[in-house]
DNA sequence: AGTATGACGTTTT
DNA sequence: AAAAACGCCATAC
């Protein structure tokens, strides 16, 4: 069952949707290491240019970009995520609670059963 | 094997 | 409220 950290991170990114972000957190809590924000980061920085990875929608916890603003990846990222349709608050903020990817929207597959409700 | 680093996160100054 | 300190996890050396 153990899936190699990295393995689930990668593909927990590629499944966000264009228009929709997720923070780094979220992708390792996602990837089984609540924790493991740092790894995450540090995966995307290794592997964000060799592989084809959506890393312009993975953002702090504050709901930011991760770059020292100004520089060119910043601009970059900024630039891409606004294509896709994520605009950006008051000091380059995104309103998480709009844009914010759910992996699943807890699909109860309660119908397979008995869709026994309350009968009269 | 121990240390250093990184596109982080949370708590404490 | 902004900045620094700490904690955390996976790689690089």
């Amino acid at each position: 069952m153990s899936e190699v950290f990295s393995e689930k991170v990668l593909k927990l990114i590629k499944k966000i949707p264009a228009g929709k972000v997720a923070t780094y957190g979220q992708i390792a809590a996602l990837a089984g290491k609540p924790q493991g924000s740092r790894a995450v980061a540090w995966l995307l920085h290794s592997c964000s240019e060799s592989h084809d990875l959506p890393w312009q929608r993975v953002l702090n916890s504050k709901g930011k970009i991760s770059f020292p603003p100004g520089t060119k990846s910043y601009r970059e990222q900024k630039k891409l995520l606004a294509s896709e349709g994520v605009h950006f608050g008051e000091g380059d903020v995104i309103e998480m609670s709009l844009f914010q990817w759910k992996k699943k929207p807890a699909s109860a597959k309660a119908s397979a059963k008995k869709p026994r409700m309350f009968s009269s």
